[in-house]
DNA sequence: AATGAATGAGCTTTCATTCAT
DNA sequence: TATGAATGAAAGCTCATTCAT
C-alpha cells in the first residue's frame, strides 16, 4: 500500500557508504527476499525495505532490477566456487582421499546448504532456460566446479585397481550433489545434511573403494 | 498429436468445446510459455495467445492465474507419475532387473526429458520454497515416485549377497535422476539422454551387481 | 509476477465504445491538458482523468504516451489541413479574390484560433527540433498548407499588372500567419482575431492590389 | 569565445569560480540541452554533465530547476533585446532607412538565428500559455521589442506620402519576423537567412517605398 | 563553494481481473 | 460459453532535491 507510514517517522539519518558495501547490502537483501517470496514475486520495494534503505538506492547502484538479480546470482555462484576452490586447490591436504572428504563436508556445510542460498540457486536454475544471462552464469559456474572435481577424481582414479570412467563418474557425482541439494531445499526434514553427506560418501566409496577408512 | 486436432477444430468465432479440452489447451500453452519466457514472466495474455484463444477464456476456466499455474504443475507431475507407475506397477516384466532397465529408459525418454517439460518442472521447483501449494504438489509427487522406486529397490536388494541400505540407495538414485535432469535442462548438448542413461545405469550396477548383463 | 486482490469498489458503469471514439476522447482530453499545463507537464493520469476514463485505457488504445502525443499532433494538423483544403480546393468560389478572403476568414476563425488548439500547435513546434517525428509531421503539414496557398497566389499573381515573386510572397504570407497566431496565443488581448485579419488582409492587398474591394 | 576560456579554466576538482560565471556556464549548457532534447526532456543531470560540472551545483546556484529555466529564458530574451536596442537606440545611423536595414540584418544575423537560440525561444513560447512566469517574460520582451520598432516605423511613416497605419504595420512586421524565425527553426534548409531577409525587406519596401535603394 | 550519494514522490507502464456484449 | 474492451492496483524507473562530506 501507498501510505506514508512508520518509515518516515523513524527520521533516519542519511548515511553515506562505499559503493561496494551498498551493493552487497542490496544483494543480501535480494537473496533473503527471493528465499521468502520467490524470484517471480520479488519487488524492488521489498528488497530495499528488507535492506533498510530507500526506494531509489537500488536504481542508483544497479540501474535496473535485472542487473541486481544478475549480480545476486553472480554473488552466490562466485561464493560457492571460491569455497570449493579453497578446498580443491589447497596444498594442505595430505591425500586426495582427505580432500574428497573435505569436499563433501563443504558441499553440505551449513553455510552452503542454508535455505536462503539453496532457494536462490534453484530460483535462478528455474529461470535459466529462458534467460541467456542466467544460463551463462550457471553454466560457467557449473563448468568451473566440474573441472576441479574431475581433476581430483582423475587423481583418485589412477590409484584404483580397476579402470574408472572419470568423465561419467564426475557427471554422476555432480548430478548427485545437485539432486541432493534439491531434496534439501524441497524436503529439508526428510533430507538432512547428515543424510546427504552419507549418500554422497556411499556413492564415492562405491567408485573409489580405496578411500574407505 | 492430440492438441493439433483440437487446435484445428478451433475455428475463428465462438467455438464451444468441452471444459476439459479447453483446460488442456490452456495448460499446454502455459507449459510452452513457461519454457519460452520463464515462470516469472508468463502473462495470461501470452498464454491465451499461444493457445489461440481469447483473452478472457483463461479466467473463465481457471478463475485465477494462480489456479492455471497450479493445474499446469499438476498436469506435469501427474503425467510423470502415471508413466512411472505404468512401469513399476506392471506385471508384464519377467524380472525386477528388467523393470529397472525400463525405468531408466522411461526417465530419460524423449517424452519425459523434452525441454518444455524440464523447464516447467524446474521453474516450479524454483518457486516451491515460497509457495506452499507448489511445495506440496512437488513433495507429494516426489514421495509417490520415491515409494515405488523404493519398493523395486527392496526387491532387488533382497536378491543381492551383500546388505544394501535401500533407503540411502533410493535417496541417492532419486537425487541422481533429479541432478541429471537438471543437467539436461541446463546444458543439453553436454548432458545427452544417452549419457544420462549410462550414468544412471552405472550407479545402479554399482549397487545391484546382479543386474549386469 | 503480478497478483491482484479482488476488491471491487462500487464505481462507474463500464461502457464499451468503438476504438475510434475512445481514441478521439483521449486526444481531445490531451489537447485540453496540454493547453492547461503545457506539453512538458502532461501526465497520462491527468489526460485520462480529464477524459473521465480509467487509468489504463490510454495504454490500451495508444500503447505509449508518445503515441498519444503524436496522434494528438496529427489530429490538429489534419484538422487544419482539411479545413484549409475545403476552401482552397473548392469550386464554389466565383473568384480567386473571394477564395483569398475565405482563407483569411478561416485562418482566423474562432475554431482555428481557439486557445486550446493554438497552445497544442506551438507546444509541438517548441519540441519539434528535438523530436524527428514531431518535426516531420509539422513539416509535412506546413508543406501541404504552403502548396495550396502558393497555387492560389500564382493565380492571383497572373492577374496583376506588375510581376509578383510568388515564392517570396507565399513564404512571407505563411510566416505572417504563423507570427499572428503566435501573437494571438501569447497576448490574446493585444492581438485579437479581428486585428489579425486586418493585418493579413493589408499584407495581401499590398501584394495583390486587385483584390481590394 | 568567452565561455571557452571559462571552460578551459575549469579543472577537475573543486575549482571555485565567481557566482556569475557558474550561472552562465549552466545557462549555456541548459540552452544546448533544450536544443538537443527539448524543454520537456531536459534534466538537471544532463545540464550539469553538459556543463562539465557536478550534480549538485545547479541547485547550489539556482535552488530549483524552474529558476534555471527561467534564467535561461531571461538570458535569451535579454540578449536579443540588448542587441536590438543597440541598433534602434543608436545615434550612429545617418537615416531611419539605414537603421531599418541594420535591424533586418540583425534579426537574421547568424548569432540571432542560430539553431540553439531559436530552439530555446520557441521551446519557451510553447510552454508560455501554461506558465505565467514564461508568459510574462516573453510578453515583456515582445513589448519592449515592439516599442522600439514602432518608434522607428513612426519616424519612417512620417516620411511617406501616403498615410501608414503604424500600429498595424508594426504588428504585421513583428508577426512576420516571428513567423520567419519559426520557419528557419523548422525547415532551415528551405528558409535560409538570406531568403528571410529578402522577405522582410520586401514587406518593409511595400510599406515604406522610400527606403528602396 | 563544491561534490555526488541518498532520498522518495510521482511518473509511465504492465497486466490480472472484471464484465458488457 | 466465449470475447475483448475496460479497469485500476502495483510495478519499475526517473529525477529534482537534499545533505554529509
Amino acid at each position: 500500500m501507498q501510505t506514508k507510514t512508520i518509515d518516515s517517522v523513524a527520521g533516519k539519518k542519511r548515511v553515506i557508504l562505499p559503493r561496494a558495501v551498498r551493493r552487497q547490502q542490496l544483494i543480501l537483501a535480494t537473496m533473503r527476499c527471493i528465499s521468502k517470496v520467490g524470484l517471480s514475486s520479488v519487488t524492488m520495494a521489498q528488497v530495499t525495505k528488507e535492506a533498510g534503505l530507500s526506494r531509489g538506492i537500488a536504481n542508483l547502484h544497479f540501474e535496473r532490477k535485472e542487473n541486481l538479480l544478475i549480480e545476486t546470482l553472480r554473488f552466490v555462484t562466485d561464493e560457492y566456487n571460491r569455497g570449493q576452490a579453497e578446498i580443491l586447490d589447497a596444498a594442505t591436504f595430505s591425500s586426495a582421499a582427505e580432500q574428497l572428504a573435505a569436499l563433501v563436508q563443504f558441499q553440505f556445510s551449513r553455510s552452503v546448504t542454508e535455505a536462503t542460498k539453496m532457494a536462490v540457486w534453484f530460483a535462478f536454475y528455474g529461470e535459466a532456460t529462458s534467460r541467456p544471462t542466467y544460463q551463462k552464469i550457471c553454466a560457467d559456474s557449473d563448468a568451473r566446479a566440474a573441472r576441479s572435481v574431475r581433476a581430483l577424481f582423475t587423481q583418485l582414479g589412477a590409484m584404483q585397481e580397476a579402470l574408472v570412467d572419470v568423465g561419467a563418474v564426475t557427471d554422476g557425482y555432480i548430478a548427485l550433489i545437485d539432486g541432493l541439494w534439491l531434496n534439501i531445499l524441497l524436503a529439508p526434514q526428510k533430507m538432512t545434511r547428515a543424510k546427504a553427506k552419507r549418500v554422497a560418501r556411499t556413492f564415492l566409496e562405491g567408485v573409489f573403494p580405496s578411500i574407505k577408512a
